[in-house]
DNA sequence: TATGAATGAGCGTTCATTCAT
DNA sequence: CATGAATGAACGCTCATTCAT
């Protein structure tokens, strides 16, 4: 039990954090906001974490991670490639609509060059969920034959723009349909006319 | 030639800004660095600028008005909308292929709630020439009647994803290709009936 | 025996509180290493002792009476002076050989100005018997007569010294020998008379 | 003078720097403390030493280098070894008669073991100082062949003894009599029986 | 006007002490 | 009684800003 409370006290601060950075950038957050967002004293943070960068680091692994095992499960769904993809901007809209900062997780941060590498990891598995989503609608010849890495990255840029600019009368199934729509049919006209 | 001089310093100190600025985040820039940078003294920057968040808002302000007066001439020009945006994202990602850090420029930046109304205004202009190629695109019967404001939002945040995650062994010309493939026809295939 | 047990934890205590401040400054020492050296739990420390600085006097309380009750042992051989200041230097240099950070503890320590009169009380009963030594000798006519107080310092400002700075290929032995030879004879050489 | 006014300020920052490390042991300094007796602000220290550590060696460094020079005018005198060890001592005590705790800098210092070589190497001159005098002493026959660096060893520690444990109604030039006098003569008495 | 030395508010981190178990 | 997780006061150091020259 010692054993789940110390976890517990871990996985509060990692939720603090989380919610504390999310609002901030690195250097305008305090231990102090994320101690007392926690609930906790300042010290307790440092039994936990060695330093405020290994916390920040701790925290975007903790997030992606969480994000990551919702996303495998839409992965794993039987559904149109389009489908996926609708399911996991939704998904990951969700969880960040409120939370304008966090997105910045899921960039290059090249604050941490020592990090960066291990940054660029972890994002990995959120990549690879929308890359495979994007894969398997060519081998189901819903797509055509796009680069899957270079079609993620532009899909998880849409997604993020629409994260950091949706005011608060847009919808975010509206967005959502528009991504999508936008991403699999184009804003080009269909060529019919050329049909004739 | 006083006015000159004044002019001229200013914008010396804005050109280094926009360097410093550009290379990490807000608060791991030393107004010292900015000050060499620009091969000034420190106090020097005090005289044009109130205070460090002056100069970043100013230098926001300056980048985003040199690359706007330049994309409006792209804008003027008479081409398609798939070559108006074309050129648009290579007009950006060239001024910015060296400087992943710039970009957050045309994001929304909550650090400074007071700016953020008029940060929001001063990304009008590149919007605005999105919103316009598209705009244009539609009438012309190239696009469909999506929305505009979104498909601009839509088109940059792709954009800046090939800014954060482009690899040294990417060329700028390709990921453009790729990105105007993707906004223009989308990921999806065309319609069988067509090749009935 | 619970009696007993008190005791016999109490002095393991203090056996660990004397290793660990020998080997480092008073505010280098964490209550932590003296708890693990004590194979104990930090909080029990603070059922003996109420503060870091309670524990600090008596360890020095601690250790001066160990060598004292040595010391007295010494003092009341039958012997010459000369024999038993050597006997006293050994002791003393021998019981802190490889632990050159504890003898401050026989030096004014004015970082507890509150515990300064009785650490000066503590370390009586060795300079005592460095006194006591000297008197006998004067009155034995070994001695000439000096002030015995003024010849206690200096005596153990020599001992001092020899900790302080031997070397490792010093032998204790010798060092002894060549201080006892200068508290004792002097650096001068013979009167001459005596060579007439 | 820019150079003078540089040279002025660091060397205000050492004299407070001795004045506050003499007094209290190195944890127990606060910069502040340093910064207010200089008269300056804390900041300033770091423009002239990059760390608490550097401040604390320079001081050292400081302190014994202005001693050091003093003390080669004493060796440089012509006057009998024992003249000479008395002006030694009468320096060092008259220097630190009302600061005990500077002391420990001829001490030494386990606190910093990468600086510990180098702290050995500048207690050297004062160390040869007084070698130099007890070696002139014995070609002079005016002391026997004693260890030379042995015995600057023991006659370093007795000044150290008079200056740590000297009391308010004590003479410095008792308490330097008295040292030179044991240190000369010894404590024992002249073997006149012997030659009757 | 331009400078850069001086400043001190502010924050990350440590560690003696407490107290729930 | 014994423990060690939790606490927060305290301090070294940074850097935006000021101001004497």
């Amino acid at each position: 039990m010692a054993r789940l409370k110390t976890q517990t006290k871990e996985l509060a601060i990692l939720d603090a954090a989380s919610r504390v950075f999310a609002a901030r950038p690195f250097h305008e957050v305090l231990i102090d906001s994320i101690a007392s967002d926690a609930g906790i004293g300042k010290g307790t943070i440092y039994r936990y974490f060695e330093t405020k960068e290994d916390l920040y680091f701790a925290t975007v692994v903790h997030v992606v991670e969480g994000l990551a095992s919702e996303l495998e499960q839409v992965s794993r769904a039987e559904a149109s490639a389009a489908r996926k993809l609708e399911a996991i901007a939704t998904l990951i809209l969700g969880r960040f609509w409120e939370r304008r900062y966090l997105l910045p997780f899921f960039q290059r941060d090249e604050r941490f060059p020592a990090l960066e590498v291990e940054l660029i990891k972890r994002r990995e598995p959120i990549l690879r969920v929308v890359q495979e989503a994007i894969l398997a609608g060519i081998e189901r010849r819903e797509f055509r034959g796009i680069d899957a890495r270079i079609g993620a990255d532009l899909f998880l840029g849409m997604v993020r723009s629409m994260n950091l600019f949706h005011t608060s009368s847009d919808r975010l199934e509206d967005l959502v349909g528009q991504l999508i729509s936008v991403f699999v049919q184009g804003a080009g006209r269909r060529a019919e006319p050329e049909t004739a």
